[in-house]
DNA sequence: AAGATAAGCTTGACACCTAAACTATCAATA
DNA sequence: TATTGATAGTTTAGGTGTCAAGCTTATCTT
């Protein structure tokens, strides 16, 4: 493995600060990409409650349907925002609830119905979304447009790399593995319930 | 704004669905970011409670813990896994009645205390790191050595500029701002309570 | 020294998320 | 057609996260 890489800054506070040295690229790499991810995350929350309270989940979703007029499953949903469906199934009740979105029966399979935005939910989505996009624009102002655009290639390689079947989570459970750490996953097991 | 960047692959099912075209760059890079991220963190956390049945939260405390042999006060940890306090306090419990950290009183302060890892708690996180650190190692592998250097130094402007005062979430709430969004933020707000 | 202010931590209410079990429906096949 | 298996969605239990309110202890001010 290579050991590349600038050292930290001494003031860093966070969970970048559990690696030192100049080894250990890719775990370096990862705090520090899962760090910036966290603050602009956590920044857009922030600001979402305190001006339109709401929640970046529901913002979300609405977005999903936004670009979707034609409506979207609750699988294609769940799917879409990277969440299991279970999930889906509360958000999508609260903003029906509302009068946001709602469920409209699917024409040939009555197990699924198809979610679409109300007009209302069109409305205030697309006031939220002005507001929102100026939000993200202020937060990755740091890079310059060459960077914006050389970062947003290098990104579309790992996302590739992700696709990769190995790293599915979505499916059934692997009654295979667990072999050389089945010792250390059973007495970590045991005291994980309670 | 620029409307430079590449177009979407057309298969794309996630997040960043919610964009088209060719504008809109830091909205677009920013969606992609999110949904790396969170990739990584889904297997990453998927693989935590598979093998050691346990949570990243929980491994991120120990990690810090590991850290700093010296002790970590609730806020400082707070600070550095980047929640809220109220949060700490519960996790602590938990692996304190599991017996892998305990409490300190602070020698002079004693609102606080110094949260410690026991010897117990030392051999079990680092059993899992190391195990962790090859996940991350192989999640990171769509990059090249090189790449991995050139992307932990753009994150590093991000995250010089999210460190500025505008953008911090953890303090008191302003008792000013929400002018313009006022109305907005009053019905989306009536809304929002249920 | 007394009162005001702030800091460290906990608690409670509630939203989000996962995994797993469950219901209902569809589809494939013998 | 009756069984079997897969799929769409919901429910439930429990961990994680926020915010706001409250308690205790420090610290600052006068």
């Amino acid at each position: 493995m290579e050991t590349v890489l600038d050292t930290l800054e001494p003031q860093e506070r966070d969970l970048e600060s559990r690696v030192t040295g100049d080894d250990h690229q890719a775990l370096k790499l990862w705090l520090r990409l899962l760090s910036c991810a966290n603050r602009v995350e956590r920044v857009i929350r922030h600001r979402l409650r305190r001006d339109f309270g709401t929640t970046l989940p529901r913002f979300d979703l609405l977005a999903q349907l936004e670009r979707h007029p034609d409506g979207l499953s609750m699988r294609e949903i769940s799917q879409r925002l990277m969440v299991t469906g279970g999930n889906i199934t509360g958000i999508t009740d609260q903003l029906e609830a509302e009068g946001l979105v709602l469920r409209e029966a699917h024409p040939s399979d009555r197990r699924s119905f198809s979610v679409k935005l109300t007009p209302t939910g069109r409305r205030q989505f697309k006031r939220m979304a002005r507001t929102h996009e100026q939000w993200v624009v202020e937060l990755l102002d740091g890079w310059s447009p060459k960077e914006k655009t050389q970062l947003y290639a290098l990104l579309a390689g790992l996302k590739q790399h992700l696709a990769e079947p190995v790293f599915d989570t979505s499916v059934a459970p692997s009654p295979k593995r667990a072999a050389a750490l089945s010792a250390v996953s059973a007495s970590a097991s045991k005291e994980f319930k309670r």
